[in-house]
DNA sequence: GTTAAATCCCCCTATTTGGGGGATAGAATT
DNA sequence: AATTCTATCCCCCAAATAGGGGGATTTAAC
C-alpha cells in the first residue's frame, strides 16, 4: 500500500461544540480510534465554515445550540459548500421540531448527548458506511412521522379526495382520477369541510396535515 | 413480585414468514432469549390476523412478500386491530417505495434479511424500548427523504411561494403571508412554471415533490 | 330498518387561475 | 460600466374553480 491509499482510509473529522469540556472529550474519544483523525475543533459554526475548504472533513460532529449561528442554519450552509460531508448532530434536544429541522437541513444522523462513548463511536462508524444513526427516541419520531392518525374522522374515500386536493388538483381533475363525477367530489369536499370544521381548501389541508389525516 | 408482574415482563412475539426454514430459524433464535416468548408463527397475514386477538403479541416479526395478502396490507390491518403492537419488518427488499409503504402502514422498524442473528435480537430489544431499528441502508433512505434537492432551479423566494401554493393557498393568501402584492406572486408563479416547464398548479406541485424542490 | 357512505343533480356568484403584455429598482456578476 | 438576476408591481382578459345552498339514490353495514 502506498502512502496516498493509506491516507484515503483515514476519516477526517471536525467537531463543532461550544462547551470546552465536551468538545475536548469528544476529540479525545475519537482520537482513540486510529482510523479517525480530528482535523480541527470549533466553538461556532462561523469558525468551522471559515476553515471548511481547508479542513475538508469527511464527518462533522455538531451541536445545535451554539453561540452565533444556530446549528440548523450551520448545517444548511455547510452542506451547500460541501455536499458530500456527513453531519452527525449531537444534541441534548429531543424536541421534534428541531430534530426535523436538522434532518431537513442535511444532517445524516442525530444522537442525543446522553449517549455513551461507545454509541458515539458506533454512530461515526455507521455514518461512514452510509447509514443514518439515530438514538432510539429520534428514530421512533422519524418513523412515526410517516404514519397517519388511526383515528381519522374521515372515511377512506374522503381521505383519498383530500390527498388529491392537497396535491393541488382541481375538483374535475380529482373526479377524473377517481373515475367519478365532479359533483361527487364536491359532495365529498363539503363533507370533509364539515367534519374538519373549515371552509376552505387551505384550511382543510393545514388541519389535515397537522392532525396527520393525510 | 407477584406472578402477574412477572408475566408482564415477558415479551410475546409472533412471526409471519412463509419460508419454513427461515421461520423456524427466527423462532429458535428468539426463543434463546429467556425474556422473549414466541407465542405463534404463521405463513400468511390471513392466518396471523385470525389469531391476533387470541395471541395478543407485543411484537410481530413480519416478512413482506407473502402468499395471499401482501405484508404492507397486513401491517395496515393488524395495526387497525391492535394499534399498540410493534411490527418489525424483516425483508430482503430495499426498494424505497416498499420501505416507505411499510413504514406508512405502521411498521416500527425495518431490518434487511441479510442482517445477522445478533442484529435481529438487537432490533427486538430496540423496538421493546420504544426505538425504531432500521438497517443502515434503510435509515439513510428514511433520513434522505427529509432532505431537499440542493440543485434546485428555483430561487429561495420561488421555493417559498411554491411551498405555500402546495399548502393549498391562493395567490392572494400567499401574497398576504409574504407581505407583498398579489401580482408579485403571480409573477413568481409564472417564472416557476417556466422553469419547471409546466402550466398548472397541480403539475408544478407534482414535479416539485418528485424532484424534492419542496 | 335505520344509518352511513358514495354517488350524482341543480342553483348561484365571487374568486381564482393562467395567459399575454409590460416596468422598475437593487444586487450580483462579469 | 454593462449585464443579468431577482424581487417587486401593473394592466388586460376569459375560462375555470371554489364554495355555499338545496336536494336524490343506491348499496352496504349495523
Amino acid at each position: 500500500m502506498t502512502d496516498s491509499s493509506t491516507t484515503t482510509q483515514e476519516t477526517k473529522i471536525t467537531i463543532v461544540e461550544d462547551n470546552d469540556v465536551v468538545r475536548d472529550g469528544f476529540a479525545l474519544l475519537i482520537s482513540s480510534v486510529s482510523q479517525h483523525r480530528v482535523v480541527n475543533t470549533y466553538e461556532s459554526c462561523e469558525d468551522a465554515i471559515k476553515n471548511l475548504s481547508y479542513d475538508r472533513p469527511d464527518i462533522i460532529l455538531m451541536d445545535l445550540e451554539l453561540p452565533g449561528m444556530h446549528g440548523v442554519e450551520g448545517i444548511r450552509k455547510i452542506k451547500k459548500m460541501l455536499p458530500e460531508v456527513n453531519i452527525l448532530v449531537i444534541s441534548v434536544h429531543t424536541n421534534s421540531e428541531l430534530v426535523f429541522q436538522a434532518l431537513c437541513a442535511g444532517a445524516s444522523g442525530y444522537i442525543t448527548k446522553n449517549a455513551g462513548h461507545s454509541k458515539i463511536l458506533d454512530a461515526i462508524t455507521e455514518v461512514k458506511k452510509g447509514g443514518a444513526p439515530m438514538s432510539s427516541q429520534i428514530a421512533r419520531m422519524v418513523v412515526q412521522s410517516f404514519q397517519k392518525n388511526t383515528n381519522s374522522p374521515l372515511t377512506s374515500r374522503e381521505t383519498e379526495v383530500l390527498e388529491l386536493l392537497a396535491k393541488g388538483k382541481s375538483y374535475s381533475a380529482i373526479a377524473n382520477d377517481l373515475f367519478v363525477h365532479k359533483e361527487t367530489i364536491k359532495s365529498h369536499i363539503k363533507n370533509i369541510y364539515g367534519k374538519l370544521q373549515v371552509n376552505s381548501k387551505a384550511d382543510a389541508i393545514e388541519k389535515a396535515i397537522k392532525q396527520r389525516l393525510i
